[in-house]
DNA sequence: CTATAAGCGAGACGGTACGTCCCGTCTTAGA
DNA sequence: TCTAAGACGGGACGTACCGTCTCGCTTATAG
């Protein structure tokens, strides 16, 4: 989550196209890594309650107005440190067969969301984000948003390959696929694995009805 | 919340040795109800997150220590100040239709979750459960698990009936259902009413294959 | 210092002239036993300020309502289980030459002092007595009253043998034999044992002038 | 007290190794002060017992933080509120009379700690000294040290002049001076003003014998 | 020879203050 | 000019004891 102006510098910084030395901002790239690499490894020690804007500073090497200078709290520089592990790999299969498909997406969610850190540490960021609607609002661009749209893709093309109903509606179907694995994450009443995403998958599909 | 069910435990056991071993002075009913009633005020008035252990003290004209005394923490006390009237009317119909069953059971969730101060409340204490696996502990008993077998109850209803598989995994099917609840909970990406359970229901039952 | 009738009780039961058996209260001889042995226990493990009524009663095995019964406070409990030692081998001696007489009184008293336990446990004593007023007036009277009027009779033996000037002011040369011996006790600055209590009896005799 | 010359000690001691070395962001004199006052302030409304650091923290517009930063308690603080005051306005008089000298250096004490504010503040800190050493090591230094080498200084000349005697105990000497005069700050049993200071040095110069 | 009122242990209670932690802002010296 | 270092006002934490209170048991007179 950075600062206000993520999207932009985001695309900017990806682009890559125009250097735009006008730009008289000059953001040390070494301390922004720093923190966000002191931010993970307090959060792989400590877990998410653990940890606190000072102690990533001093982690870091950097002085605390280093942080508040491009991220608004504690929350932003954790998500931003786990935007990228948690949404890069993000598979977009197509196999042919929507089951394989959305397996394919869920259970590599899953398995992310089981190892223990990352897992804890996107759930200490849903825990913040009740608090916080900015954290909230973030945390569904970054961590939620990019795997609905996928999954959206999915249901469409399984919809046009007639495997699925055509009145289906998207967002319940979603919510349905996606709701189950972070209720095990949080709630942690059962294990969160590979397996468990794609029996969800299956059963989600095929109804619990005879 | 552990405290009651600790002391009724020790009278128990107490009892049944010597019913004369007494604890004197014995836990003041008086001030117990004062501190869930100021817990239960202040979450009204602030949300979770407002609430400190210091306020809720302040309201209910008692000492510190006297929560500490009874509670590890702020949000067992809140929790225990939630537990029974978010588990008091749990409503486990019968009407010899599994879908209406199901939709009457969730939709009621949905409709308590979705009125903003419990909901909130709740929220805020899954929060919590992120940092403390105690607290987590005490929200998987108190406010999942009776919800959690009632559903298994009428799921299981549902099997003799003819009307769901036979071959049913039981703990799947619950998570798909309760899942997608706090998943709208708690990510707010979609409201969360008695409409969204209903669908949810009927979609888990049938499937969203074709 | 006992609760109110301090003087009163230690008085009639020191007569022992009136079993008085009308009086109904039955003060248990064991646990105040057990009380002042307490008391005196920690404070030679804890010294003066590490001990708490709490922490006596623990120790006692005794419910602290006992203690507040006989005595109004800590430094009460502490000064009865120390005032029998401070005072009860006083000796008063009459060898004829008011410097030894003195040196022997004074000495006796730095010796207590500087002992560890007991000094530190007075030292603690008058600390108290700088915030309540209570205990200064008990400690007066139980420390160092019967010290000052011991003395007082020595002077006043040594103006009668002409060893000392007539028109002494008692007070005054009594303030000068045990002040620097307090403020040794209180200040630390340099050993308190018997060899400073007859330089001090010295000095204070023959006068520091040549 | 301990912050400013651990302080200047820590500045000096690393100006003359690196000079470059910065506390950046040091201590601020505005806050320092503020506290410093409203400790004074509180000790004149309330005397030593009655206040805490929580209050002097409130009275200053201070977080408590910034106090324990720069103290390790409130004997402490209300050590260097005193400290100046106390010491200041030391005399070191030369009228070539010894017990002149002395008068006037007792008389001045006696006076600052008969009046009622600054000496039960000063009773109060030999109070807490009983309990931390560290107290009583700062109480020595700041309050006793001066007084005790201006006085050493004053009867070594008497000793020059011829006034007093040769092999003189010093430290004896110097500690039936100021013994009486805290005892009776103590102790409250008898008056403590200049009177009583100057007729103290007249007995202890020309001695109690005949 | 009760019975009854006290003393008693235990410890809950309303409070006060403690000393610590961390928040997010502000200030400073030095690179 | 920007950064590291960290002081600042503030708020909550959880703990330690204070002195008072209530409870049921025990016990030694008083009736």
């Amino acid at each position: 989550m950075a600062p206000d102006d993520s999207c932009d510098a985001t695309q900017s910084e990806l682009s890559e196209l125009s250097p735009k030395s006008a730009d008289c901002r000059r953001r040390s790239d070494r301390c922004h890594r720093a923190i966000l690499t002191a931010a993970a490894e307090l959060l792989e020690e400590k877990g998410y309650g653990g940890i606190s804007v000072e102690a990533i500073a001093a982690r870091a090497g950097v002085g605390k107005q280093t942080i508040y200078r491009w991220w608004p709290c504690k929350a932003s520089v954790v998500m931003e440190a786990y935007a990228e592990r948690a949404t890069q790999n993000l598979p977009l299969p197509d196999t042919g067969c929507v089951k394989t498909d959305l397996g394919e997406l869920l259970g590599q969610l899953a398995t992310v969301l089981g190892s223990t850190s990352t897992g804890r540490a996107l759930a200490g960021l849903i825990a913040e984000a009740q608090t916080d609607p900015h954290v909230a609002q973030e945390f569904r661009n970054q961590m939620i948003g990019c795997r609905r749209s996928a999954t959206q893709t999915l249901l469409q093309r399984g919809i046009e390959r007639g495997e699925l109903r055509p009145d289906l509606d998207l967002e319940l179907a979603i919510d349905s696929l996606y709701g189950p694995i972070w209720y095990r994450l949080l709630l942690q009443h059962a294990p969160l694995n590979r397996e468990f995403a794609i029996a969800l998958v299956e059963q989600v599909v095929v109804g619990i009805g005879s």
